[in-house]
DNA sequence: CCCGATATGTTATAATATATCAACCCATGA
DNA sequence: TCATGGGTTGATATATTATAACATATCGGG
């Protein structure tokens, strides 16, 4: 529902349904939600936007959670692996998942101005059909845009 | 000519038009070519491949080009800020670009088993209208995917 | 001649990420 | 029961990538 660009949402119901999605993700496919890796999730989810590995990691330490970076980068190989966060590459830093579960391609579009990450989806598989011409067997793809969101575009214009 | 995939090419003639190219660009923009930026570039097309900075500047180094990381990075971001050169942000890796002066999306192809990069270009202009939808105004975009190669899709294969 | 813009030299440090090895927990099955 | 093996954690150290800051140099135009 609110997956899709810089519109205001319900940010404690879209924390606390993304964590359900993850936790069942988890039993289901057996694997562990430790408590570092719950709270990584859980800090990403609650701040909503593109953080910091050494960022996350002063979160962690303040709780006790760990103060080392293996810790986080650990906690966030896991997350990244099952799709519950990306790592946005021109950033150097990791969001959480709006859409966790569904396997997509997404799409982020980074506002220079505000740092807002907002994460949409290619809109079709010409990336894919691309690669494909050239005989490329595509496994993963990292999709970014840096601009100036709908918010700053009026700032700038003003 | 040779801008396209993982097909063999004359890679001499490749390096020196390319060089070429961005001479002209450079008296034309009335910006300067200086020994280490022109180095940095010609060590990129050499080499054809992605190379880490410090791969470069080792090379530098041994030149007497300069042995502290500013002076890599210097050129890198001149080249880059021309779009002589580019990032690969999946790989922290720098790449000459295969088509220097025209604009362009470019499409970065990587292939994780022999980890040759090829360029290519996006197909069409789909993100831009998926980003205008939601009021975002592009200004660069970071378009890369991970994969096999056809060369090393077939010795997985065999 | 001096000024401002551009580029370089140099030292230091910041920011991001991984290697390595020991220890622990716990489900499984001999 | 208890050995074993996979997955996880703790801890130390180090590797890799990138930038800050400030002094110096070069050069064309006013």
């Amino acid at each position: 529902m609110h997956d899709i660009g810089f519109a205001k949402h319900d940010h404690t119901a879209c924390v606390s349904s993304a964590m359900d999605t993850v936790e069942s993700y988890c039993s289901e496919n057996k694997v562990q939600l430790t408590p570092a890796r719950r709270r990584v999730l859980e800090i990403l989810l609650e701040h909503h936007k593109a953080m910091g590995a050494y960022d996350i990691l002063a979160l962690l330490s303040a709780e006790g959670l760990g103060s080392q970076p293996p810790v986080v980068y650990r906690a966030l190989d896991f997350l990244t692996k099952h799709g519950f966060v990306h790592k946005i590459e021109k950033l150097n830093a990791y969001l959480a998942c709006m859409h966790p579960g569904r396997s997509h391609s997404p799409f982020f579009l980074i506002c220079r101005a505000c740092e807002t990450v907002a994460e949409t989806k290619m809109p079709s598989d010409d990336l894919l059909t691309a690669a494909s011409a050239l005989g490329f067997q595509i496994e993963s793809t990292v999709i970014e845009a840096v601009g100036l969101c709908p918010g700053c575009l009026n700032e700038a214009k003003a």
